[in-house]
DNA sequence: TCGAGTCGAATTGCATACAATTATAATGCG
DNA sequence: CGCATTATAATTGTATGCAATTCGACTCGA
């Protein structure tokens, strides 16, 4: 792995993590002397961040972290729903026992934690989720369909669906995975994709409940701040 | 506009015309010698012409055209048939009438070509079913959608499956833009996304017919070869 | 006081030199 | 004669220096 492949990994974390906030320029001298790298693999691990949609490459100025509106979230929605039931569906016949039983280990151990209901287990649960996911996008066996969404629903922590559930929201996703298992355990691959679809429709309700409710938060403030 | 970004046209426009064959290497240094630039922005364009898909990037061996098998050409149609009719969905309830008149001229033109069937008319038809395409997907106003296609619909000329119609087909296919415009004028999205779908799975069957005979005639050959 | 123009600082864009790595081919050994 | 090993050449990976461009602040004029 070179250099510039881990400047990649490094910059793409601390976006997802807020530490570089939506607006903010990434400097390549400032990152370079920080790493004590120069600003040769900075730059080209900017140009892959700037493909993969994370920053903006504004010429002779810099590279600015992308600011996602509430429509850029719908839009991104839009295609999950298009392009996560093909997943499932490709799945559903080609998936194997050993990959089925990893998928359910998977299921139990957010099941638990679900149950358990600790400080942070909605953090460990999104984890096992992401894993989850990408495996069941191994066993589609679609390198192309699997590039896209990975550019795609890689989304900043503060934005993610799951930490805008209810409790009623979060074990009708867990019911979602189960039941996901057993249509790719039945071969069927509708099936598979109707359950795929509802659990990507059920995030997005959740996460447009949310936005509105921060619509109307943010109204609040600003009519507040108005009347001071 | 940059060195790299000229770079990277230039690049991508000789895999498409097939100077750099499938399999061929792509080197900084003869590329930057011929077009007198130095390797830094000549790496940047190969940097994007990976994330694009259009070479493999081989750490410490250099830049690699891949090469279509035809599961890669399946799988950018099962994308393609997933992708495209929501472009036409979408541009349906949005798309305004300057924009529609502009693409039944294209139409318009398009059969224009198809009926005159001059020698090198294909190549004509390709370039406007090119600009027909943008223009709608311009039209259903969504960047992520247009991106991902953008990066997944662009093949080889001696891949389009435009070359391989019958003289039916390609008739059939000028009707599709035809019936088309006719759903995108009366602001149906099911209708535009169907014709969409259908106009697909006849450039599919098309290739895939292409495709069987290509491979007939390989084995042809090579039984040939053998008995020789 | 406001606006236009100009100058300067900051940042990226590109060129060049060097280091690291890998494929290849020659060579020595079994 | 075949295989492993090593040396070499070719190529990419990285560092550094300079050029080009842009943005902002300051000055000058109305």
């Amino acid at each position: 792995m070179t250099a510039a492949d881990r400047v990649y990994q490094i910059i793409r974390k601390r976006i997802l993590d807020g530490q570089y906030p939506a607006g903010s320029y990434v400097r390549e001298a400032a990152i370079g002397q920080e790493l004590e790298l120069s600003r040769t693999p900075i730059r080209e691990a900017l140009r892959r961040l700037v493909s993969d949609g994370w920053v903006e490459a504004i010429p002779h100025h810099g590279a600015q972290v992308v600011s996602w509106t509430q429509r850029d979230v719908e839009e991104v929605f839009e295609l999950r729903v298009l392009l996560e039931p093909q997943v499932a569906r490709r799945a559903a016949t080609r998936i194997e026992r050993s990959q089925l039983d990893k998928l359910e280990s998977l299921a139990m151990r957010m099941e638990a934690l679900c149950r358990e209901g600790r400080e942070n287990a909605l953090e460990e649960i999104a984890v096992l989720n992401d894993d989850y996911h990408a495996r069941l996008m191994a066993a589609a066996g679609s390198p192309r369909l699997q590039r896209l969404l990975e550019t795609i629903v890689q989304v900043p922590v503060s934005r993610r669906s799951f930490h805008h559930y209810t409790r009623d929201e979060l074990a009708g996703s867990m019911h979602h995975h189960r039941e996901l298992l057993r249509a790719l355990g039945a071969g069927d691959g509708d099936w598979a994709a109707s359950v795929m679809r509802s659990h990507l429709l059920a995030a997005r309700a959740a996460q447009l409940r949310f936005a509105a409710c921060v619509e109307e938060a943010g109204a609040g403030v600003a009519s507040m701040s108005r009347r001071g």
